[in-house]
DNA sequence: AATTCGGGGTA
DNA sequence: TACCCAGAATT
């Protein structure tokens, strides 16, 4: 494996062009306060920085410092996590937040960092390098590309992770790296971010230009290669929304692990492969004995592994206490706790009765648009 | 090593 | 559409 080259160019071309993001601080290294660098890089597991920017501020203001957070209950943590996707993060974060506390502190090595709950290899790198200056390089998926085409790596990822590594991790046996590791690491961060992009990186403009393997090959758009990926299967649900007289909500909990492990849902039948007639979805109401109403269209989500259709039948419901593991919860309240595909199931039954209104986009569907996809028989 | 975890932006 | 995103935990 060659050297990596040289990590000055890089620093100086991060010194001009570095992106101004809300966690980025200026200063020396080890100033930084590792809560909201940590924060940081939790969130912005699998999540663009677009996306975390406007929650980063408002989790923030909401849980300024980890001893706030720990003292939180968990309803107050999930309702501000929800949209966010991977709920896991949000449970392991509330209980690292609890163990922080309970150690008096943040651990301020990668080993210490690993050892606690939602923090990895790539984060418990990041914050020890970000936060505590540490000479470590967390491996993400920026750092990936910029790697293997720095050194022309063309075995598929993700094994090739096994040779990325190592390779990463070499830079920094430099002084100038070992000197400023947390802006090393960002900088790399940077470059994969706003130069050596997916598709058509701006090699032109790129600090490295003239190191680099794979554009001396003519090969860094095929870099990195990736292994075929398994297809997403499909899954049909039908859900069941109760107002009480009050027009509230009866709302369920998700059990603690698992697909959106720990949010609130409306309750309803299965996922499954096989479209749910309503007579047969039945037994999964809520309650008994309401008179069911099916909604026109369907909401449409799609996780990672799998695309959801779901239908909504509504009924009134008398004042009644809800049922172990539901609440009754405002509209409000309830569509800002819901994660996102259940937002779309509620917008269903706020929406318009008229066909053919809703937005494809919005994950939503009218008679005439889930007809058009063959979705409807 | 392969799966299971969300959701949105982009070409 | 398909791909990607400052990945972690489980099997």
């Amino acid at each position: 494996m060659p050297d990596p080259p040289s990590a000055v160019p890089l620093l100086a071309w991060y010194d001009r062009h570095r992106r101004v993001l809300p966690w980025r601080v200026t200063g020396p290294p080890g100033s930084a306060d590792p809560y909201r660098i940590w924060l940081s890089e939790v969130m912005l597991q699998q999540t663009t920085v677009a996306t975390v920017g406007p929650r980063y501020d408002r989790f923030l203001g909401r849980f300024p410092d980890v001893a706030a957070l720990a003292a939180a209950p968990w309803e107050e943590v999930a309702a501000e996590w929800a949209g966010l996707g991977y709920y896991a993060r949000a449970r392991n974060l509330h209980a690292a937040a609890r163990a922080v506390v309970a150690r008096g502190g943040f651990p301020d090595t990668e080993e210490g960092l690993r050892a606690l709950p939602g923090i990895g290899a790539y984060t418990a790198a990041a914050v020890a390098a970000i936060a505590f200056g540490r000479p470590t390089v967390p491996v993400d998926g920026n750092v990936e590309r910029v790697v293997a085409r720095l050194l022309a790596i063309r075995d598929p990822l993700p094994g090739a992770r096994r040779l990325i590594g190592p390779a990463a991790g070499r830079f920094m046996e430099q002084e100038a790296a070992r000197t400023r590791p947390g802006d090393f690491v960002q900088a790399l961060f940077d470059l994969g971010a706003t130069i050596c992009t997916p598709r058509r990186p701006a090699c032109a403009l790129c600090p490295w230009r003239d190191d680099c393997r794979a554009r001396r090959e003519g090969i860094q758009d095929g870099l990195p290669a990736k292994s075929p990926k398994a297809a997403r299967g499909g899954r049909q649900g039908l859900h069941f929304l109760a107002r009480d007289p009050a027009g509230r909500l009866l709302l369920r909990h998700r059990p603690p692990e698992g697909l959106l492990g720990g949010m609130l849902e409306i309750p309803g039948a299965p996922w499954r492969e096989e479209p749910w007639e309503l007579e047969e979805a039945l037994p999964h109401a809520p309650l008994p004995g309401l008179s069911w109403t099916l909604r026109p269209g369907t909401a449409h989500h799609s996780f990672s592994h799998l695309d959801l259709e779901m239908r909504l039948a509504e009924a009134a419901a008398p004042d009644s206490p809800a049922p172990p593991g539901m609440t009754w919860m405002e509209p409000g309240a309830a569509r800002a706790a819901l994660p996102t595909a259940m937002r779309r199931l509620l917008a269903l039954a706020e929406g318009p009765l008229a066909e053919g209104v809703g937005g494809v986009a919005s994950g939503i569907s009218g008679a005439r648009g889930a007809r058009r996809r063959g979705t409807l028989g």
